[in-house]
DNA sequence: CTCTCTGCAAAATTTTTGCACTGCT
DNA sequence: AGCAGTGCAAAAATTTTGCAGAGAG
C-alpha cells in the first residue's frame, strides 16, 4: 500500500508518466479488500473519471503488476482480479458466491526451495488458491 | 488416469452418454504431461476426428472437471489448461517459455485446515502455482 | 425410438490494439 | 514542445450458446 506520492515517484523512476487515472486505479485497489476485476474497477472510477475507458484500466494494471505494485489473481473465472496487497499472502474463493478473501501468511516459506530442488526451476513467484464455502454462504445452507 | 472402460462406466453412472469424442479428449489428456489448453487438444484430436469442434472440447472438459476426472489450470495465460492427473500435486510454470511442469506432493497437507481455522471457510479444494525459469531456459541465458 | 450429444455458426466476454487527441514533464 | 498516455472504437482471443442433424442407450 503506497501513498500517491510514493506511487508517483515509483512510476517516474521507471519512466512512466504520472496521470490522475493511474493514481486513481491504484487508490481504488488500495482502498478495497474485495479483489475487483477490470469491470468493477471501471465502474468504480467512472463517477470521478467519466471518460475512463477499459483500455486505460487494462494498460494501468499491466504497468502496476509489472512494477510489482499489484498482484493479478487468476481464480478461474472469466476475468482477472487485482490486489494492491503484494505482501506474502494467499487467497480463498467461495465456490458459491464467488467472493475472494485473504489468508494470512501460511507456513510455506520453504516451499519455493523445495520446488526448486525438485524441478530445477529458479522459482520467482507463487500463487496459492483455496476454494470452498464462505461463512456467509455456509449459514444460508 | 482411468482406462476407457472405467471412464465409460463413470460417465454412464452419472447420466452422461459415452461418446468417442469424450473418450478421445480424456485419452489425449491422460497421455500427456504437457497440460494442453483447448486449442491444443482440438488440434491433436482433429486428425482422428476431423469433425471435432471447440464446442465439443469445451463441453467435454466441463463435464470431466465436474466429475473430478481432470483439473482445470488457471496459470494466468489467456486460456485454461487441463490436466488428467487429479492426484494431489502442484504446478510450476516457466515465465520464459510458458511450459507447465508438475511438482510432487508438497508438505502442505495441513494447510487446508489452517485456512479453514483462519477464515471460517469450509475448504474443498486448492491450487498452488509456482512461477520461475525452467532448466532449459536457464541454460539458454 | 427417445433423448442426449455433436458440430456448425453466431454470440458473448474479456482483453488487446490502432490512432487521433490530450496532457504530463 | 516533445512524447507518452488517454479514450474511443474496432479487433482479437477465448469461451459459451442455439439449434438441426447424428448417434448412444
Amino acid at each position: 500500500m503506497l501513498t500517491s506520492q510514493k506511487l508517483a515517484s515509483v512510476l517516474r523512476k521507471n519512466g512512466f508518466k504520472v496521470t490522475p487515472q493511474r493514481l486513481a486505479v491504484y487508490e481504488s485497489l488500495a482502498g478495497t479488500k474485495a479483489h475487483p476485476n477490470a469491470e468493477i474497477l471501471y465502474n468504480q472510477l467512472r463517477p470521478s473519471y467519466p471518460s475512463m475507458s477499459f483500455a486505460t484500466v487494462y494498460k494501468t494494471v499491466e504497468i502496476l503488476s509489472h512494477l510489482n505494485l499489484i498482484t493479478v489473481l487468476n481464480t478461474g473465472e472469466g476475468s482477472s482480479r487485482y490486489d494492491a496487497d503484494v505482501s506474502m499472502h494467499s487467497h480463498v474463493q467461495c465456490t458459491n458466491c464467488g467472493r475472494v478473501d485473504d489468508i494470512g501468511p501460511l507456513s510455506v516459506a520453504v516451499l519455493g526451495q523445495e520446488v526448486a530442488a525438485d524441478t530445477g526451476y529458479e522459482v520467482t513467484g507463487q500463487q496459492f488458491y483455496f476454494y470452498g464455502v464462505c461463512p456467509a454462504c455456509r449459514k444460508q445452507n
